[in-house]
DNA sequence: AATATACATAGATAGAAATCAATATGAGAG
DNA sequence: CTCTCATATTGATTTCTATCTATGTATATT
């Protein structure tokens, strides 16, 4: 995965209701419908944040009848979560050498 | 640490050059000036994008004279990778019980 | 077939964010 | 004290984003 997704994937978790929509997600599927009822938000303004969700590959949809089941992305979160761990945290001074 | 810093975390790392920025800076401490060179933004940009930084309590700063020396912020750091690390993806289907 | 439910898309709008040029501030160097 | 370099701030501009209402589409029920 290239730093671009991994933008994406932050823009994406970048937001109060989305971060709290992966959150759930954690838990297991849910559908669209069930997760509107735990937001203050109308039903197109989740559509599009689901959107933004699905299409930072974050989050997956299975469609089934009329519902919408979404679902959390398993290797896409396994290969963030990675990404994240690598950041560390070296405290060694650095020299400026600036002109 | 509540979720709202968590969010601001995201949307601080939400920007391709800000990530790059975290990304060189887990090797270690750098001045503003050496790394303006590295990024194609004015100097105000990248100043800008510092506050942002450092506001989301991601990065420190220590000034020296002139200069001034960015750093990770081991603790938010830390808290932010256990954060994500709770993050799981659990398989099981849902049920749709809309109305 | 008609209706209701679940969800998506389109279009509009207000607010946020990224960027730059210009300017201010502040700390050595001479 | 003045000049220069490093950085921050201001103000403007342009692009993005979150949200809404209105509408479309598909599935299921009657």
């Amino acid at each position: 995965m290239d730093i671009d997704q991994y933008v994406q994937i932050c823009k994406a978790l970048g937001d109060r209701n989305r971060l709290e929509i992966v959150t759930l997600l954690t838990g297991g599927e849910q559908c669209a419908c069930e997760l509107l009822k735990r937001f203050s938000i109308t039903q197109p303004t989740l559509s599009h944040h689901m959107k933004t969700l699905t299409e930072a590959r974050l989050v997956e949809v299975r469609k089934d009848g009329k519902w919408s089941y979404y679902s959390i992305n398993c290797p896409t979160l396994q290969q963030f979560k990675e990404f994240v761990h690598t950041l560390s945290c070296t405290k060694d001074k650095g020299v400026c050498v600036c002109l």
